[in-house]
Formats: C-alpha cells, sequence, structure tokens
DNA sequence: CAGTGAGCGAGCTTCCGCTTGACTT
C-alpha cells in the first residue's frame, strides 16, 4: 500500500515519474480534464449569476471511480498537473469530484522532468490557485456562450449543423480575407535587368544585376539601347562580415511548420507522428508554446555538440517565448537522449526526431560566420550600377546541422561565390538582359502557415490547433486545394554584340498545391458574422478577453463580473441578428432574368449548399410554378458564377440517350456528377463535364463500373443473395445488407468460404464490442 | 428550408482545451 498518491495529466508522465520517486509512491494519471460543461446544453445558468453545470464525461467514469479508490488509499495527495490555467482547473475538479480533503490534498508543480525538479516540487507545495481556477472558468464558459450562441443562429439563417467559435471563426476569416485579397489583387510588372561581364582573364563571366529597376518596357528598352557605347569597370569591392544566429527549439507550431516544408506532412499527421514518439520516450511532450530547455537539457547538448563537432562549435543559448498568450507549462520540444542520433522506430518517426534532434542540437551552436562580397561596376557616363553579391561561409557552426526553411522559395538565390576581381578592372560586357517580373501575390494559407498565423494573434493553443484546422476542413468552410495556375506572357530584352532583340514569352503563374481557400459556404459565415459580431471576429479579441483572464488570476477581478460585462453586450446583438427577419437570405445575390421565361436567377446558400434558383416560391398561390434548383458545380462560386453559367445548370439531370433500351442520364449529386443507367450510378470523372458528356463516353463508364464489379466479386450464395464474398481496397471482406466485415485472420482462402461460415462472420461482428468493454471491468 | 442518387421523418446539429484510447475503414 503507497502512501502517497500523486495525480498528473498524462500516462507517460506518470510512468517517469514515478521511476524518480520511488517507493511510497504512487503515480496516476487524469488524462487530462476529467470533468466538462454539461455537452448537449447550454450548461451555464444565465439567469443564477452564470453557475457552471460541469458533469463527468461518461468516458472518464471509469477512470474517476478508480482515481477516487486510489485517493481513499492514500495518507496524502499530490495534485501535479500543469502549472498553467487549465491545470490548476485540472487540480481543481479533481479535488471537488475526489472529494479530497484539504488536509490531505497538496497542490505542486514542475516546469521539467528531473528527479532534482520533482523532488524540489515535493519540499514546496502550495494550495490550489482559486484564482487561476476562474480564470479558467471564465476562459471556458466565454467560450461556451459564444459558440453555443452564434452556431444556432447559423443553423437557422444559413445552413444546419455549422459552428462558429472564438477560435475557428477567426480561422475561417483569414483565409477568407486572403482570398479577397488574391482576388483584387493587380499584379503590377517591372523590368529587372542583369548582365554578363567577361573579367580581363578572358574566360571568366561575372553575372550582375542592375541596382534599379524600369516600370516599363519603354524605359528598359531605352537603358538597354543606351548601353551599346557605354564601358563598364569594376568599381569597388566591399566585404562586410555577417553573423547568422540559429532558431529557437521546437514549439509545437514550429514543429508543425518545419515538419510541413521539410517532410510535407500535413500538421495532423505531425502531432501523431510526435505522440508516438512521446509515448515511446523518445522526445519530451510535444504539445507546448515554450522554447525553454531544461538545465539537463542543456548539458547533454553542450556534451554532443563538444564530442561531434568539438569545442568551437557550442554556445550556451537561452531562449525566451514571445508569442501572445503562451503559458509555458512544459519545455520545448526536444529528445530525451540527446546522443540518440536515430530511434528504434518507423521511418516517418526517425524523420521528424532527427528533425527535432537537429533543431534542438543547432539551438546551442555557434553563429554561423560568413562573409557578404558586393562588386559595384561603373557604367560609364550613367549613374546607375551594375551590383553583384555572393556569400562565403567563414565557420559554419550551426549550418553544420540545421538551417530553418521559409515559405516563399522567391528569396532565396544567389550565395555563389564570386570571381576574384580588382578595382579598376576593365570588364567587356557580353550580354544584358532585361526580364519582365510580377509582383508577387499574397500566398494562399497552407495549414502549417495558418497556425502561424493565430498564435502570432494568440488565437488557439497547441493542444487545439490541429484540431482547429480540422473542424473548419469538416464543416467546409475551406478546402485544400490544388490550381494549376495560369499563363501570362512577358517580355524579355536582351542587348548582346550591339544588337537587340525583344521577344515575348510565357509562364505560368498562379499554381498552388495544398493551400487552404474558403467555400462558398465559409465566405457567407465570415461575412454574416463580421457583419454582426465584428468584436467576437476581430483579430483581437483573444488578446484582449485574455488581458480580462490576467485580471482575474490576479484575483483583481470576479470571473462572473467579467462574463457578466460581456454577455450584457453580447446577447442582444444574439438576439438581434436572429431575429432580424429580412426575405433576402443570408448570401443570395440575384444573377439577372432568364431570357427564355424571364423569372429571375439567384444563387444562395441552401439546404445542402450552394444552389441557383430559377424563379420565386409564392406561398400565397399553391397552384402557381414552384422555383427550380440546381447545385452548383465544383469550382464554381455564388460570388462570381455568372447568369449563362448558372442557366447551364438547369439543364441537368440531362438525357443522353439510350443504351440496351434504357435512357442513359447525366446530373449531379450528393457526391458529384454522375450518369445513371437501369439504376446504377457511376461517378462521371474530372475532365468530363455531364453538361457535355456524349454518349459513348457515358457508355464506356457503365461497362467500366461493370467490368470493376466483376472484378471485385469472389462469390456469393443461393441460401441468400444479399450475403457476398467481395475483394476491395483492404482486401477480401464479407458484405451484408450493405455493411462490410473483416474476414478473421485465420481465413486464407476466402473462396472456400461456404454460406455458414460468412453468416457467422457476419454476426459475430454485431456482439464484438461489448465483450471488449466487459474485459476491463474490474473484479473483486 | 426550396432537392438530390440514399426510400419515412423526428430530432439533432454547436464551443475550446486538457488528455489518450480502441475501434474501423
Amino acid at each position: 500500500m503507497e502512501k502517497n498518491l500523486v495525480i498528473v495529466e498524462s500516462p507517460a508522465k506518470a510512468k517517469t515519474i514515478e521511476k524518480f520517486l520511488g517507493k511510497g509512491f504512487k503515480v496516476v494519471s487524469s488524462y487530462g480534464h476529467i470533468r466538462d460543461l454539461e455537452p448537449k446544453a447550454f450548461g451555464v445558468d444565465v439567469e443564477n449569476n452564470y453557475k457552471p453545470t460541469y458533469v463527468i464525461p461518461p468516458e472518464k467514469k471509469k477512470l474517476v471511480t478508480e482515481l477516487q479508490a486510489e485517493a481513499h488509499k492514500a495518507a496524502t495527495i499530490w495534485l501535479a498537473s500543469d502549472e498553467d490555467r487549465e491545470g490548476e482547473a485540472i487540480s481543481w475538479h479533481l479535488a471537488e469530484v475526489l472529494e479530497l480533503d484539504p488536509q490531505k490534498t497538496k497542490r505542486i508543480v514542475f516546469h521539467e522532468i528531473t528527479r532534482n525538479a520533482i523532488l524540489q516540487a515535493i519540499d514546496n507545495p502550495r494550495g490550489i490557485d482559486l484564482n487561476l481556477v476562474d480564470a479558467q472558468q471564465a476562459r471556458r464558459v466565454l467560450d461556451r456562450v459564444v459558440g453555443f450562441e452564434l452556431s444556432p443562429i447559423l443553423w437557422k439563417k444559413i445552413k444546419p449543423a455549422l459552428s462558429a467559435g472564438r477560435v475557428q471563426s477567426v480561422a475561417v476569416r483569414l483565409i477568407v480575407e486572403r482570398e479577397r485579397e488574391i482576388g483584387a489583387f493587380v499584379s503590377e510588372s517591372y523590368f529587372r535587368v542583369t548582365g554578363d561581364f567577361l573579367l580581363p582573364d578572358g574566360k571568366t563571366i561575372l553575372k550582375a544585376e542592375l541596382n534599379q529597376r524600369f516600370q516599363t518596357e519603354a524605359e528598359a528598352k531605352a537603358f538597354l539601347e543606351s548601353c551599346r557605347k557605354v564601358s563598364f569597370c569594376i568599381e569597388d569591392i566591399a566585404t562586410k562580415p555577417l553573423r547568422k544566429s540559429p532558431a529557437p527549439p521546437f514549439t509545437t507550431s514550429t514543429l508543425q511548420q518545419e515538419a510541413a516544408r521539410k517532410l510535407g506532412y500535413s500538421v495532423s499527421q505531425t502531432m501523431m507522428i510526435a505522440q508516438k514518439l512521446y509515448e515511446a520516450g523518445f522526445i519530451t511532450y510535444m504539445r507546448t508554446d515554450s522554447v525553454n530547455l531544461s538545465s539537463l537539457a542543456l548539458s547533454t547538448a553542450k556534451a554532443a555538440i563538444i564530442d561531434i563537432y568539438g569545442e568551437k562549435y557550442h554556445k550556451f543559448r537561452t531562449y525566451t517565448t514571445k508569442s501572445k498568450g503562451a503559458q509555458e507549462a512544459h519545455e520545448a520540444i526536444r529528445p530525451t537522449y540527446i546522443e540518440q542520433e536515430s530511434v528504434s522506430a518507423s521511418a516517418q518517426e526517425n524523420k521528424l526526431y532527427s528533425l527535432i534532434r537537429k533543431r534542438t542540437l543547432a539551438s546551442q551552436m555557434a553563429d554561423a560566420e560568413l562573409e557578404r562580397t558586393t562588386i559595384t561596376i561603373d557604367i560609364s557616363g550613367k549613374a546607375e550600377k551594375f551590383v553583384a553579391v555572393g556569400e562565403v561561409v567563414v565557420f559554419d557552426g550551426f549550418l553544420q546541422v540545421y538551417y530553418e526553411s521559409v515559405d516563399d522559395e522567391a528569396e532565396k538565390e544567389q550565395s555563389e561565390l564570386l570571381p576574384p576581381v580588382n578595382v579598376d578592372d576593365k570588364l567587356s560586357m557580353q550580354i544584358l538582359t532585361a526580364t519582365e517580373r510580377f509582383a508577387q501575390r499574397p500566398p494562399r494559407y497552407t495549414e502549417a502557415s495558418l497556425v502561424r498565423r493565430l498564435e502570432e494573434l494568440g488565437i488557439g493553443r497547441p493542444s487545439t490547433y490541429a484540431p482547429t484546422i480540422h473542424t473548419i476542413q469538416n464543416r467546409e468552410y475551406v478546402v485544400k486545394v490544388n490550381l494549376e495556375g495560369s499563363q501570362r506572357k512577358f517580355v524579355a530584352m536582351t542587348l548582346s554584340n550591339g544588337k537587340l532583340s525583344v521577344r515575348e514569352k510565357a509562364e505560368t503563374f498562379g499554381a498552388d498545391k495544398n493551400k487552404l481557400t474558403p467555400t462558398d459556404i465559409g465566405a457567407v459565415v465570415t461575412d454574416f458574422l463580421t457583419e454582426h459580431f465584428p468584436g467576437i471576429l476581430d483579430y483581437n479579441f483573444t488578446a484582449n478577453v485574455e488581458k480580462e483572464f490576467d485580471h482575474i488570476a490576479e484575483g483583481n477581478l470576479e470571473w462572473t463580473d467579467a462574463i457578466d460585462r460581456f454577455y450584457k453586450v453580447f446577447h442582444p446583438i444574439v438576439e438581434h441578428a436572429s431575429s432580424s427577419k429580412s426575405t433576402h437570405r443570408v448570401g443570395e445575390r440575384k444573377l439577372g432574368d432568364d431570357p427564355e421565361t424571364g423569372l429571375p436567377v439567384f444563387v444562395k446558400i441552401g439546404r445542402f449548399g450552394p444552389v441557383v434558383q430559377l424563379g420565386m416560391a409564392n406561398s400565397e398561390d399553391k397552384a402557381a410554378a414552384k422555383p427550380q434548383f440546381a447545385s452548383l458545380m465544383k469550382g464554381q462560386s455564388i460570388e462570381t458564377i455568372s447568369l449563362e453559367e448558372a442557366l447551364k445548370l438547369f439543364e441537368l439531370p440531362r438525357t443522353i440517350g439510350e443504351f440496351e433500351g434504357k435512357t442513359l442520364k447525366a446530373a449531379i449529386g450528393r457526391f458529384g456528377p454522375y450518369v445513371v443507367h437501369n439504376g446504377v450510378y457511376v461517378s462521371i470523372p474530372k475532365d468530363l463535364s455531364p453538361l457535355s458528356i456524349s454518349i459513348e463516353e457515358a457508355i464506356e463508364l457503365i461497362e467500366d463500373k461493370r467490368r470493376q464489379n466483376a472484378e471485385r466479386f469472389i462469390k456469393g450464395f443461393d441460401e441468400d443473395p444479399k450475403l457476398q464474398v467481395l475483394k476491395g481496397r483492404f482486401g477480401p471482406y464479407v458484405a451484408y445488407d450493405g455493411k462490410n466485415y473483416k474476414l478473421p485472420k485465420s481465413i486464407s482462402d476466402p473462396a472456400a468460404l461456404t454460406y455458414a461460415d460468412a453468416k457467422a462472420i457476419v454476426d459475430s461482428a454485431g456482439d464484438a464490442p461489448k465483450t471488449a468493454r466487459t474485459k476491463f471491468s474490474k473484479r473483486k
């Protein structure tokens, strides 16, 4: 029987700490919060000073019972949740729910998981900080009030099952606004001039760029022409030392960004892989906003660096977090044993581990020392100069290990070595080129760059970045797109051997891969919310309420007063936005009138997404013609669709012709464009359109589908035609009545299954979950 | 609240942050 019970948040942490504390201590985990506002109701009693209704989620009931039993047996309970607002609340909920005796309960915190830090924490217990707990309650209640009052307005006004919240709505707004900036962007062109110059040795070429850009083709041309009879010579050689410092160790957000840039992982992929590494004990906790390294980490990093690279590569550095609202309950993300170069794990995990290790090492390494040389070339009789810049690494320092990637690749060119030259060297111009360039439009967000922006704004926390990104895609507010880009022409002029030639060339621009763009629903919801709730959608809303939470944490403000002040302003706006009864639907736009019928054509968000509508509903006259509806196609938007494009959509469903005596139709459904023949539906691939698909193409699709079904079929049973053995993406399986069932591993030849075998697989699948549940029920 | 290719139709949908399962697909 242990005398001491320590409760931490994470089971992996519990395991480590138990080793340090040894006999007399049992360490268990709360698995995060054990209690929360009731999920299916408002959960806050506005009439009763905002009293929250907390409940234990069903999946936590068993855990709570176990914790209760352990607490009952222990002489002292040590609440060791994280040292931040949420952690303090977790301890408070534990104390309340487990009905802990204050005499026997102690609150401790530590910043690093080392024996010393933990023993020191045990020596310095305190009580639960109720002000901090109240700050958390304010945060929790505010988020509930905002989320649960805004979302229903969207159901009513726009579309069911939508959602809004302090974090997600701002995330969507960022993407909507960026897309509009891109739409409004006018790319102005300019001309940049470069030249190749032959050095006096007669063989070496020096490349340089003119220190001035020209706005127009005429100016650029005039400049080139004026260079026919000038001479060029080296005017100046300047060398400047340059230092580069390493980036700080990883936080959740910077890890997500670098893993996306260097390894191509999505935000959630990175987190899942990191979780595995953490559970295996290879890295420290992966949800953190701190760049701090423990003293132990600093000394082992130092030893490793000196061992591998030598003394002069090491530099002791401490980093401070500058992102808004950081709570620093954990260390930065680092390897637990930095000397370990790789880990026994999957290739993906190893790549991420290696990234973390290199970043950690580099953060404790010396600056890189470079030399930047600038060669200036004089043009006789002219004020403009040609300039060549080169960089040489004198001492690589941390660059030996790691350099941080940047998002836009445009900025990294030039860094090559320059040839040796002397002042006054005469140069022979080989060729001058004036190329038309275009100003870059603002970039679309990637998952990772959106996380970076949210972090800069102090919106969201390390534990919520990945789920937020998931939510806004799940609600279909934003989608990840790959855009082909389009062609544009540009002018390139050259002057060579006294001959000026002007050519027009073409390039692709605007191509994008895996970038976030708003859907019509995202845009309409954002417009609606920013119109009625500019305060909540404000990029500084979170930062402002965080200040309030700080006052509460300091004991200078009652949390219920803070919420009351907010609610008194917020709720009337909710009432107003919800009741404003205009017949005009949110996001609706009239495109014009149908020339054939004279009926008006509208676009708006319908029950199932964006639609075009022909004609108006008439509730008075039941006999009047009902309006016609048609969904927009992929790639079309209610913001940009034209009347002509809209009218075309009403041609669907469209009869293509006859095949085997039955009609062939094309239309767009819930899962996209399709053709249907004799009750068989087949999706239309991207390169064909339901508006134009020919009868031959449609028949081919139907026949392909038949072939596929034939290949999929392994066997059927006379006893019951609904029961089939099929071959799918994950191998053979049993299909029955629209549901699929996995084959047991023991079956090697699915074709040999009898009716009884297959039926048994279907029947036994039903009670599998039940047996799994009883497996863990505690006896005795 | 006007439709879909998935039948009827009543009832539900939703927030943010803290943590891992135990499951398919």
